[in-house]
DNA sequence: CCCTGTGAAAGTGTTCACAGCT
DNA sequence: AGCTGTGAACACTTTCACAGGG
């Protein structure tokens, strides 16, 4: 009560929800492999299944897009394509920076799917002087004095970090200093950003962790009666990172 | 109506919420970093801002282990730390086998938080009789003709999947009939696994397309007016893969 | 008085089931 | 008849706000 403010009437009119976009990128997969098979279109049931959800959240997901469906068909692959594509930003190529040539850096920079779909590594840094200068996938590494003319130069909006945890931080400050707003953050820490900077975390360890949870919880339903009630793991099979969303720090 | 049966009646009297499990490791990282400062206990206050969540959010996670803090004061380190360490499993070590030993299998090998907490890579797996018996992180690469063995030599219940998207199904069908039961998935594809296996996926490019999104829609705010209306991006600056949650197939 | 623990409210996401277009 | 699009019910998650123990 009191001061009243519900924080913001939420005027989502067209706002896709946020557990929607997370699929589109799935949808846009199974699509893209029935495009190159050549199918011309497919049910909301088939393509649920391809994408691994159940149809009527399909059909849900696209309804936030508008009616692209045709009654009694089903969806025009190409079209759904394009649409898709376009509602992820896709249809502009994004270039990204790589921050941290180490392992993972290097194996991210090999990676195909990348520059696949709308993204460009544009460069990769490294704070490591002996680093600065050799090839990784091609691409020239460029040693980390020069991170802001780098992002500046290249138009960079996306950054992916892949430092130890213990700079992390500090990259990430200087990227978001640079102009960067999006970060791809796969060092085991809480990145702290200003307000208007997305952050998306990925990390080995938590997902082991949760697998490590539900893994326990079998192994003790083996033969079970006493203490912990059954049931509980109700869906199983479920795939995806999910849940968790933590807040950012106040910055 | 008719049938009735509103699909389990839900015995969750003991369940852990998936959205807290998810958070656990994150509150089990920001506590073995008090604990390493010998810091002996922390309000709901600070750990939150540590973990990057808000404290009700903590305190109603803390609050479906038990009650584990005292008020007035807040939560031991040392005691919160063991309770989800066990809650978790990690008070045993889980053996894992990675399949897969190309630049990412290799990294993720090399990546160290892994054995730190609970995990053990137990074997590196690959198709490649080239790659078979080299060293990778100190571990000798196995050929994939032993899969089934080395799963169940080591008692696997874990495995990673490395591999290219075209064999990563197989891989996991392997696996499960091998004995594993949850399944940590790096390749790009939609896994099938049956009932009761767990799979978690970890997909580069899906991160980066959420992340374009919500580029795109920063990039149509700059200066607005007509027709999307604003708003829409609210809580900017949370960070993890959340939402998604896809079904997997009926196996 | 401080800080936890928790009902209750609000917000978000999923599923059902069917109206309505083709 | 078949399949999309969607209101309405349900389930899950987050946030609020405060009771109550230390």
């Amino acid at each position: 009560m009191a001061t009243g403010r519900t924080h913001r009437p939420a005027t989502r009119s067209r706002g896709i929800p946020e557990a929607t976009v997370a699929r589109l990128p799935l949808y846009l997969r199974a699509l893209t492999a029935l495009s190159e098979r050549s199918v011309p279109t497919v049910s909301s049931e088939e393509l649920a299944a391809a994408a691994g959800v159940n149809s009527a959240k399909l059909r849900k997901d696209f309804s936030y897009l508008g009616s692209y469906g045709t009654r009694g068909v089903g969806y025009d692959v190409e079209y759904l394509v394009y649409q898709i594509s376009r509602e992820l930003g896709l249809t502009q190529d994004w270039p990204v920076v790589i921050v941290g040539i180490g392992n993972l850096g290097a194996a991210l920079a090999n990676y195909g799917g990348f520059a696949s779909r709308g993204f460009r590594v544009a460069a990769l840094i490294d704070a490591d002087p002996a680093m600065a200068g050799r090839q990784v996938a091609g691409i020239v590494v460029q040693h980390s004095d020069d991170l802001e003319k780098i992002i500046s130069d290249n138009g960079v909006s996306i950054g992916v970090i892949t430092t130890p945890p213990g700079v992390a931080q500090q990259v990430c400050d200087r990227l978001v200093a640079a102009g960067v707003t999006s970060i791809l953050n796969f060092a085991p820490t809480v990145l702290a950003v200003p307000d208007g900077v997305d952050v998306r975390k990925v990390d080995l360890s938590i997902e082991l962790q949760i697998l490590a949870f539900h893994e326990q919880r079998k192994a003790g339903e083996e033969h079970e009666g006493a203490v912990a009630p059954v049931a509980a793991h109700r869906d199983a099979g479920e795939q995806g990172p999910d849940g968790d969303v933590p807040a950012v720090m106040p910055a």
